[in-house]
DNA sequence: CTATCTGCAAATAATTTGCATGTAC
DNA sequence: GTACATGCAAATTATTTGCAGATAG
């Protein structure tokens, strides 16, 4: 028999990270947490945040060009991705959620979505010719 | 001065390995091509694939679960996960290529989009006891 | 108390890379 | 002939896992 899960301190320092972080990957909030509490260690991280993951606390996303990032909103949403500052931002679209609603598709029965964009995030599309110019301060 | 890509063998073959494997990851493409081709290898096979990524030939799929897919099909679609078998489905949704035309979603300026469904494949949702049968039986 | 959780370190496994050699053009 | 491509093997890096000790309830 399984019983519940424990509320421990590290399980709560890394969903405080999440809460912070905006999106991060498992090393993200490992680096975000060990300063604080130096002896958390990575496995644990993962563990946790495999654990969130399977019970449906977080969100897991498995987006391009990146490690596994974890997202605390649970709400049904699409991300961003700046293809500038790499930025993933949070997408509201109310059309994407009757689709999840258990729709078919050409026969494939659809009990779950993910939608991933590309393109330039409210910072990036504003000025581009400023950013790319902070981007060339920082490489120097 | 970069020259054109020169046509080898090695290209050739993976992407056959690509139209025949239905969207296989850079390892089935290799456990493909060896038995043929013995000397090409892994390194060949990601840096073909990553090159064919790169200049638009091929799509880079970023799934939930598994390693990174590649698809020869280059018209705008979703892909459907089943959550029984593992197989990815094309989805073929035309609401969503109005999307990719450059939208605007709060601010996030749109230029590629990718969807990926988590569900059942027409075979699985058929007939799920069947299924599982079948799947028992490999197991054994 | 005791089942769950954590720390640590070693093990996996995908992907990348350096360098000498091969070959398309 | 020359620049691009490949083979090979070693290096990187994210993630997983085994196990002994710690701890929440």
């Amino acid at each position: 028999m399984s019983g519940a899960p424990r509320r421990t301190r590290q399980k709560q320092a890394v969903y405080d990270a999440l809460l912070q972080l905006d999106h991060p990957t498992a090393t993200e909030v490992y680096e975000y947490v060990h300063p604080v509490q130096p002896t958390l260690s990575r496995g644990t991280v993962f563990r946790v945040l495999g654990g969130f993951a399977a019970s449906g606390q977080v969100r897991k996303l498995t987006m391009e060009g990146s490690d596994t990032r974890f997202d605390p909103t649970l709400a049904p949403h699409a991300h961003g991705r700046c293809r500038i500052c790499g930025r993933v931002c949070d997408i509201f679209l109310p059309d994407y959620a009757s689709i999840a609603a258990g729709a078919v598709c050409g026969g494939f029965q659809v009990e779950g979505w993910d939608v991933e964009f590309t393109g330039l995030c409210p910072d990036c599309s504003g000025n581009l010719c400023a950013k790319a110019q902070k981007n060339k301060e920082i490489q120097q």
